[in-house]
DNA sequence: TCTGCCAAAATTGCATGCAATCGTCGGATC
DNA sequence: GATCCGACGATTGCATGCAATTTTGGCAGA
């Protein structure tokens, strides 16, 4: 049975969506009127699903003056990288311990679809099916604490990771290290998947720094947010 | 400058409480209509004040059937527990390459702090006291990334950690845990402390566990959410 | 007594309206 | 000419209303 999502999850995805395929950019300002007319909605759903995204981090709300697509520092996207990699090392640690034959073959089953789609060139389907490889890893861990953590880091950078998939050379090197990680899931080699899958995704982070240096907020910068011009007034509003 | 929450932050930090203090029981039905009077606010700051939880796994949404308190296995807390403790682990290692002495020295404060409260037989205090300093453990790695994924994750198993200080033995114990690590902070000896936090927050589990035996739900249980007694239907809107 | 079904009540989902706040622009003052 | 001030338009924050869905209660039939 499918499980058909209430509004605000749609909107919810549609404008992960959105800043993920770049058609909102980091650091634009998003007023609730121009979402709603382009998704036929109106403003409560909308603000709702804001309201999830600047929990996840996607989006930050300025008090009074809406919200603005979360501009993400090198340090920041190195940090979500180095998580996720800590992340990972958790869920191949269960892995080995626990996951099932079957749950060993569907990730093999994955792993051979990416290559496929590698050797044929489509980069969206690998981009795709990588993904969807990562997950099964640590779907296989059986922690749904640990898939959702997962997901919600991995929404947060994977506007960058996609964009740092365009190098020909890193693209056939990551196909070998997946290569590598999956023999040894098969041996349930838990040591070594730890050094593996972080070495993966410290090469990847190397060629994502290359590739959105312009996209990525300088280091330095300590808030991208703009300053408001007048202070800050109290509400009057207060709950019992 | 103190910049007041708006309505909705307020709501989603009253609500919180009530989970963490056990006035809103985990797998009870909340309804909006008795929070929205019992803090005198409509519904709307209410609903995208659920949202925000949800999405931060202490409340779980049931589409048209309004909310439910998450219920934690034991599993889900022990998980969480294990991505605290690397969490902790990467801060620290930051923090040995790269705090300040200041921010050395405001942990070293906090910690007298939390000791004085421990002499003192204050339980309330030192467990807030103790959270201060691991929150500054981890605000020392000045990852504004590490951080907020940090702080969501204790929130989600705070209420089980505060039933689990009672045991007086375990107390005394992870004071002198907690001095062990004080000492490796001073020295900057990331390798050490990586060991102790792991072993500090898995003495703690033991007690966490036995403490609440009752309150978790049982390891085995699939989901705890009641079932729907008719099947879903789809929902007619679209969006465009 | 139990089961199935239907209608009423309760509750949620979404749209809309109003008040408060913010940003901007024009004019007055120095 | 620059700065400060105030009013206006635009936008957000919250409350309320209506439609849709779920739940409940009761009743008929087995």
């Amino acid at each position: 049975m499918v499980q058909t999502a209430s509004l605000h999850e749609e909107v919810v995805g549609r404008i992960r969506d959105m800043i993920v395929e770049g058609e909102l950019l980091a650091g634009s300002h998003v007023t609730e009127r121009a979402i709603c007319e382009k998704l036929g909605i109106s403003r409560t759903p909308l603000r709702e699903a804001y309201k999830v995204l600047a929990a996840e981090g996607l989006l930050t709300l300025l008090p009074n003056r809406g919200v603005v697509v979360s501009r993400l520092t090198q340090q920041d996207v190195e940090d979500i990288l180095e998580m996720i990699a800590l992340l990972e090392g958790m869920a191949v640690d269960r892995l080995c311990a626990r996951a099932s034959e079957d749950e060993i073959a569907a990730i093999e089953r994955l792993h051979g679809e990416m290559v496929e789609h590698f050797r044929r060139g489509e980069r969206l389907e690998y981009f795709k099916a990588n993904q969807a490889v990562h997950e099964a890893i640590v779907a296989a861990a059986r922690s749904p604490q640990l898939a959702k953590v997962h997901r919600g880091l991995g929404a947060r950078v994977r506007r960058f990771r996609f964009a740092g998939n365009v190098d020909p050379a890193r693209w056939e090197r990551a196909v070998r290290e997946h290569e590598q990680i999956l023999l040894a899931i098969k041996d349930r080699d838990a040591h070594l998947l730890q050094a593996l899958i972080r070495t993966h995704l410290r090469n990847g982070w190397k060629i994502v720094r290359r590739q959105n240096r312009d996209e990525l907020a300088p280091p330095l910068e300590v808030e991208p947010v703009p300053e408001p011009i007048g202070r800050r007034r109290r509400r009057k509003a207060e709950i019992a």
